[in-house]
Order: structure tokens, then sequence, then C-alpha cells
DNA sequence: TACAAAATTAAACAACCGTTTAATTTAAAC
DNA sequence: GTTTAAATTAAACGGTTGTTTAATTTTGTA
């Protein structure tokens, strides 16, 4: 597999990695991107094949790094509960840096038979629930946490809730009173980080 | 707002919502409506005037009878954490029934252009966030609920962790051995649900 | 039955799509 | 400086898109 793009073909993939996040992928046409990125038409063609092909080398090139991205939180000297914080905080930045590729993975790799091949994507999700497994089992141990979690929809309890809220943006900045782009990524960073971090810290720790 | 639909529309409606929530919007064509629905090209434009007035159309359609199952609930006579736990067991239920039309607006209504054009759905999501509230402000009256909820992310949080768990079904099917779309479907209305209305319960209950 | 309204049709419309071609310019190597 | 390969271009290709037209059929009503 190619992992290596010369500048004009990086230029293509950053300027398509906007386009198909901002209008999806059969949204976006290679025309458009021709013309954002200020090349002719046939250049996408010519380098990556095709506007299938051209999809593959952007999942290829921003996959590639996001595996150095991982970070091991489980050895810090921290208690459990300021872990979970963490550990939310990481979730979220992570996301907000990579949204456009977040997107897009989340839109065009939704459809099962394409969630097959991208066997890719399974080790960075099977990390993750490590990782987590591994701060929950020691909140338990600690007696902190209760014991009878379903640990692997931590994930998509966070994940999913960032999503939706990202994806209802217009809805939610009228609703809020958030006026600019700005003052809504701000939102994101404070008052939802902290919903986020508050809800799974309940389900942790509260006893019905 | 047109709300009443004559047999023909209803069948071209029905078509339409099966071909957009597997195709996407933008990857179904009125051709191929048309073929499939077994009609003429042209009967679309004029039954609904245009291709994006049909999938308004289809929302109106879809979510006309939302309104009075989730009204209904805030009146019934039930203790508030039993109307959390109902009003979620409603949520899930009806996303399930109406799969394809919840997969269309979650997906074609997350670009903020789109979002801007179809000012129907914030009726809907206006009217559930109110029946929300009603809940939890009775809770608080009765002083089994925190004050410092931030109601309008419960919404986000059920709805965005139920799509992206079925969104990942492939991965969660192998990960937690559903050998089955039966079995997925099972775990999603027991197991599933069950950790939906634990996460929220104790996030409306807990105390820091 | 006659007439008007509604429904349905095939065809054409202009615009856009992804891709390919063949000619031209640029860059590198000898 | 010449040769060769890579990069870039405008133009054209065949197809599909959503929509409109104008003619025809069907339907309901008086």
């Amino acid at each position: 597999m190619k992992t290596d793009f010369n500048e004009k073909q990086i230029q293509i993939l950053l300027i398509a990695e906007k386009l198909f996040a901002e209008n999806g992928f059969e949204g976006t046409s290679i025309r458009t991107i021709a013309k954002e990125a200020d090349i002719n038409i046939a250049m996408v063609s010519y380098y990556f094949g095709s506007k299938e092909k051209l999809l593959e080398a952007l999942i290829v090139y921003r996959t590639s790094d996001l595996k150095i991205q991982m970070e091991n939180l489980s050895v810090e000297n921290l208690d459990p509960i300021e872990k979970i914080d963490k550990l939310i905080e990481l979730y979220i930045n992570r996301i907000r840096c990579n949204k456009g590729i977040y997107r897009i993975l989340h839109f065009e790799f939704s459809s099962e038979e394409m969630e097959e091949k991208m066997k890719i994507l399974n080790d960075v999700r099977d990390r993750n629930l490590k990782s987590i497994e591994t701060i929950i089992h020691e909140g338990q141990a600690k007696g902190i946490f209760r014991k009878d979690v379903n640990i692997p929809l931590i994930s998509p309890t966070i994940m999913g809730t960032f999503f939706h809220f990202s994806m209802n943006k217009a809805y939610f900045k009228k609703l809020l009173k958030l006026d600019t782009d700005e003052a809504f990524e701000n939102y994101i960073q404070t008052t939802f980080k902290t919903h986020i971090q508050q809800t799974i810290k309940a389900l942790l720790i509260y006893e019905s």
C-alpha cells in the first residue's frame, strides 16, 4: 500500500478532505476539487487514477498518522476518576483536530460492506477499548466504580454523543444561542465536555 | 403545511424512503425512484415540485405521528424515573421501526447547508426537547433529579449513542459475539436499551 | 354523451458528472 | 543543446442529472 505522496498530491488530498467532509463524497465533484486546489481536472485521474481511489488514498494518508497519535493514558499516576476525565478530553480533542477525516469515516464507511474492507479501523477501535477497560478495571478494583458496567458501550456513548451534537450544529447553535463558530467550538470544549464527563462518571459510580 | 397525501404520492414516498436510506439523497436519482415505483419520471415534479420537496414531504409524512406519542407520555401517571425509562424505550423503538427515515435524517441533514433549508425538522426537534424538559422539570420539582442537568444535551446522548452503535454494527457484532442480525436487534432492545436508561438516570440522579 | 380537470406520457432541455485524449509545456538527464 | 520523461492543459467524450414542455390519456362531473 502506497503511503508516500508528493506535494501536489497532498495539496489535492487536503482540499478533497475539506470538500468531502463538507459536502460528502457524492456531493463533491472533481471539478470542484480541481478549482479549489487550482489544478486541472485531469490531474486527479492522473495522480490517483479515479475519484474513488482518491478517497482511498485520503484514508491511507490520514490513518497512518492517526496510529502514531495513540497515547497511553493508563500508566499515568492519576486516580481512576481523573483518568476518565482525561480520557474524554483526549477523545474530544482528537476528533476536533481531525474533524474532516472523522466525518468522512463516519459517513462514507458506515455501510457494512465498506466496514468489512477497512480492517485498519478495527485496530484503532480495539486499542481504544483496551485503554478504557484498563482504566475501568482499576477503578473497580479500588471499589470506586460499579462492577456491572457495559464497557464496550462506553465509547459509543462518548463518540456518538459528540458526533450527533456536532452534526446538528446549526440547530444547537441556534438553540444554545451560540452566534459564531468559535462560540460553538468553545462550548464543546467546556460545557459539552463537562456534560460527557459527568455522564460517564455518573454511570460508573452511581448505585441505583 | 401539507400533511395528507394520496395513494400515488405515498407509493412514491415509500420507494424514495427506501432508496434514500440505501443510497443517500444525492446517490438516488429521480429516474431510479420512478423506475422502482413504476411511474413516469415527471410525476415526482408533478406531485412534489422538486426532488428536495419530495424529501421534505417524506419527513413531514414520517414525523407527523411522532408528536402524539411524545406528548401522551408526559401526561401519563408515572413517576419521573419511570417516564425516563419509557421515553428512552420510545426513542429506541421509534428509530428501530423507522430506520429508513432516521438514517436519511442522520446522514442528509448533517451538512449545515441542508440543515438550513429544512426548517421542518426543527419543529420536531423542538417538540422532543419540550417533552424531555417537562419530564425532567417534574423530577426536579419532586427533588428526585439534580438541578444542574444540561437538558438540551440529553437527546444527543440518547440518539448519538444509538446511531454510533448501529452504524458500527459490523464491528460490534463481532466484538459482542452477536452472530446474526436478529441477535444484534435483540441486543439493542435489551442490554443496549438498559445501558442508555442507566446512563441517563445516573446522570439525572447522581450527586458528585 | 360532452366537457373540463387531473393524471400520465415521451421527449427535449441545459447543466453537470467522471474520465480520456492528444497536444503542449516543463523539468531532468545525458 | 538535445533527448526523454513527467507534468499540465484545453477540449471532447459519453452519460447522467433534475426539470420542463407539450401532447395525450384518464377521470370525474354536469
